[in-house]
DNA sequence: TCTGGTCTTGACCATTTGATCAAGAATGAA
DNA sequence: TTCATTCTTGATCAAATGGTCAAGACCAGA
């Protein structure tokens, strides 16, 4: 919550680069093994920086837990804002589910931190998911609702599709050990991304467009 | 790894009926806390036991969690090896969904006992994924495969869309407090089944069927 | 160079937690 | 009832860990 750094609203040098190896280090190290299961330790070890010199920027293991936390929430969420109802359903889909899976795979331990918080209780982000995510994935559904209602895509219970979507394409970020146990060595971004959008998005064509 | 219960292989009326109380406090915990975070001492009390008392019955920590994940992949697993590669695809594949469906609505804490582990790089069940587990997905792949060849549903991916089956119907369980969150109290499980099946099956119906 | 604020750290503390052990209580077969 | 085995627990320990603090090093503007 709060971040600490002294009085000054302004940031020296210092204090902005060794933030921002804290933020890295923290969420490699968090995302690895969970809030409990992580050390200031191993998070200062990873930073190159002292535990008290650590603890300084952030007095609490909680508070660099937060900053992470939030830190990626914006950056995860912005491909769902780009939804656009007037454009063709089953493109605007298609690239939202290319979008998530690119995040998955060039960002993996964003998702997994954002896993782990759900899978536990989601205590620190209960007022977002209850009011921006949901706002946004309310004004999202209603643009599928319209895509429905002009028969441009067949009938479907938005909401759900939208999970369906965050559920496939967040699986190659938080099951990677278990995908890759299975495919071996056969694991192709392309064929995943292809196979996925077929998946999801194939059904929810007009009945006479093909 | 070891069960620890003396040298007789003749369980005690005392003995199995302890080590269920503990089976059942255990998946309770560890999938709401995580390995780290959950205490010996968390799941004696809720096992009802002192914690000496449980340790005399599991030495360690970590062959609590063993028991408890291997006890768990069986019933997990179960509803994939019913798939009949004699019967119809688009059947066969809806009936599997609504039975992990299922399974997540009546036992959410294995799903995320399952799934927490493999978010944290699987360290304890690697073997398992790359030998049981790959072996029948393989097969059940190959059944997909020989469906598409026989032209009874479109081409797909096989191991992919078993992902995306897993994906979809576990995100109930494992993401229920987002899903919460955003559905509010319009949370149903039929709906959630049939927009499951939809989504995830009627791309695959093949091209002539409508 | 001087100086006030910023940054860094070794030493330390209190608490939590996994695990042990000896001693006693309960159990059940003969 | 007897008694060997099984079961239970209070007391205790060592290690891990989040967090503090005082003292010193460093930095940048005047």
């Amino acid at each position: 919550m709060s971040k600490l750094p002294p009085k000054p609203a302004q940031k020296t040098r210092i204090q902005h680069q060794n933030e921002q190896l804290i933020l890295e280090a923290a969420l490699a190290v968090f995302s690895a093994y969970g809030y409990r299961g992580t050390t200031v330790d191993q998070i200062a070890a990873k930073a190159g920086l002292s535990k008290p010199n650590l603890l300084y920027y952030f007095r609490r293991k909680e508070d660099i837990y937060v900053a992470v936390l939030e830190h990626t929430l914006t950056e995860w969420l912005a491909p769902l804002r780009l939804l656009d109802r007037e454009k063709d359903p089953i493109e605007e889909l298609s690239a939202y589910i290319s979008a998530k899976l690119e995040l998955s795979w060039r960002n993996p331990a964003a998702s997994r931190l954002f896993a782990n918080e759900i899978l536990h209780g989601a205590p620190h982000i209960e007022k977002y998911l209850k009011g921006a995510l949901k706002e946004l994935v309310d004004e999202k559904a209603s643009v599928i609702t319209h895509w429905v209602k002009e028969g441009r895509m067949r009938p479907v219970a938005p909401h759900h599709l939208i999970f369906a979507i965050w559920a496939v394409t967040q699986h190659y970020a938080d099951f990677a050990p278990q995908v890759e146990a299975l495919l071996g060595p056969h694991l192709d971004h392309a064929t995943a991304n292809q196979a996925a959008i077929q998946i999801l998005v194939q059904g929810l064509k007009p009945a006479e467009s093909h």
